[in-house]
DNA sequence: CATGAATGAGTGTTCATTCAT
DNA sequence: GATGAATGAACACTCATTCAT
């Protein structure tokens, strides 16, 4: 069982680790440590030289790679903002079963390329802090969001389409009821999970489950009860 | 049509006569532009001498009622979490019509008291800085988090109990189908939707609608098999 | 027996005490408080509003008496420095005793009069404020410390004259071998005793008898044995 | 002569070149600063960037080597609180003169070591803000106090073994006709004499001299019964 | 007169950023 | 390149002083 709480990574996991770092490999490795600190302490609360010290280089090496700790931010920002959508664009438009079923795939895919990695702590990074960098919510927002509306848009229309989900679904505020429970996951998993684990004992599975099957389905047992 | 990003309060304007006594009133003033700063910027990134003039006094007046930024923020975040849980339990244990007019009710009523208010802030607030103030964090993860699961869960049961919403429904789990379109709705509207206006022409009637529509009947046409 | 920890005053002695104040007690009850607190902690470690608060007065009110914390400090120390040397002179000018006896009384009278009191706490209060006081240094050097030693020298002057006292006395330096135990007496009741109390349980009689045991008859058995 | 007045530090003349790296050698320097400026202006009235400027460095650098002001007070106390009493008791031990001799070796030796020194001003700090910071005065009190008196009261005892001072001495209280002349001295150094030069002449080979003489020979011609 | 709410200059401390080595 | 000592702008917080009541 998955729980929630368990995914939240140790701090000091590598910080002795691997002693024989090849040079290259530095931007990288400060871009990691910053991701994991930003997402825990917010973007003000994360000092550069705790960045350098866990990726193993002195302050200065920080500034080597990055002029300043805003590009730093940018940069982690960047490099976690798969441009995925391509790829995933082309698995979903060839994607041969019902529509329920790529729902449920849809749901099953993006917790284990995003939801369960740390790629999650970005969408958390950007809600905190999208209003001290709005170019950033901005880029956000293009490359990300809007891609991953409009596929699930794309989902839902086919089912439409097809006659499998309801003529009269509003698609451009169905999408968030698919969206919605992965977004309030990741809050939970970033937030409040860490400072209250026996609140959150989630079984991601069943998590995950029961919100395709009420999205699909409904709470209600039979169709024709209109509120 | 009430869209998102109207609802971002102007800055204040009033700041009329200066030392006027009045002490009752001056409380409450720092706290009310301390949260929107807070929200609008983060703890860290919000200066003492910034919610002080917002509220209309002199840095060192902040400080006279509360000894420290830290506890400004946890008087905030304790003012606005209102216990108002007693009553709104009363109100819906003696809710007379159907369940799923009362989900729908629900909904519209935690919009108007809660979502199209400042207190929504708050939640954005704790989750930007949970892992910063892990206290406040459990405090509100008790306060407000546990009453208002607990609230939405027997809303369910008594759904599940008539015979109105599926016998099959995983409660435990079930309650984020409902929460989550509320915690994504408060989120956009704080970091994103102010960001990218032009994304967020959010129409709220229509978005509290399909997300009700949704959750009580599904996507789907019909009530088959689970895929 | 007299202990030196014993004559440290409480401080919140009469915090509550006197109800009854009349109205033109004020300066002189802020002069006390004052006197206390800056003795204790000296200057700048004093603030007003604990003067005004032991005083039984606001903050204000001190500011109505004295246009600032400097100028308390000066009033606590002209208020303190007594111009009773005309009285004191007079007293010893008549003197009819051998001065030996003089000598035994000088000590004496000075430890009834200032050592034992609140008076002695000006003269740790200027050695530690001179540098940041100079003028009020300089008064008090030509207010206390130039008539005191000027009073000792006569009387140790008056020892010479009447072949009491050794022919061969450096005059301008002996009196330091009278005023030194004094000096040092007050230095140790206002810092180090009350800090180490189990260090200094002093017997005041032993020490004022023993230093003007000292004082006047030396260490050594015998006169001829010039070192 | 060596006048007391004489013997007040210039400012420091140095800061040259900015940016050399001298770990080493800064938190000496730092130490070196403090100590003066804490001697003439009190903690409080002491701007830590002052003490920095003073070291030629900025006000960052210094809390780069003291984590606090405070704890910059403290480490100036330590650092000049020389643990050299086993070396001198050794010394005092050996010594193969009279007693006489000894007292007056004393005398000299404290003020070349100490009393002459910068170390001087320790004494003079400690006693000022002893109050504020009564560890560190308990510090000083076990570390220097004790042990001096310890030494000198062995003199004393000494002297009286050999039969070259008075059977009768109070030894716990004679103790003080010697070392208050050397405290007395340093609080006029640092206090009163840089206010008043002109009341402040000292001869300090006179005034040691003096001291010395009226310590042991007393003041008295001839040793009749005491008054 | 007395109050105490309000002020704002001043200071300790932090930390992103620089740069000599 | 990499380092880490040094910097100084920025900010939280204090407290003497003012002044409307």
């Amino acid at each position: 069982m998955a729980t929630l709480t368990k995914l939240i990574r140790p701090l000091s996991e590598d910080a002795q680790g691997k002693r024989e770092r090849r040079k290259e490999a530095r931007p990288g490795e400060l871009l990691d440590a910053a991701l994991d600190l930003f997402v825990e302490k917010g973007f003000a609360a994360t000092r550069a030289e705790e960045v350098a010290a866990r990726a193993g280089v002195s302050k200065g090496t920080l500034f080597l790679y990055f002029p300043s700790k805003e590009e730093l931010f940018k940069a982690v920002v960047r490099e976690n903002i798969s441009g995925r959508f391509s790829e995933w664009n082309e698995e979903f438009a060839t994607f041969e079963g019902s529509t329920l079923e790529m729902v449920r795939y849809c749901i099953q895919v993006w917790w284990e390329r995003i939801g369960a990695t740390r790629a999650s702590g970005i969408t958390k990074l950007i809600i905190s802090e999208a209003r001290n960098f709005p170019d950033l919510a901005a880029f956000y927002q293009q490359e990300v969001i809007r891609p991953g509306t409009d596929l699930v848009r794309r989902i839902l229309q086919r089912g439409v389409a097809r006659g499998e989900f309801r003529k009269d679904l509003d698609l451009d505020y169905a999408v968030f009821s698919l969206i919605s429970p992965m977004v309030h996951l990741i809050m939970m998993k970033h937030s409040l999970a860490p400072c209250c684990p026996q609140d959150y004992p989630l079984d991601i599975e069943r998590y995950l489950k029961s919100i395709a099957d009420n999205l699909l389905h409904g709470l209600c047992v039979r169709r024709e009860a209109a509120a």
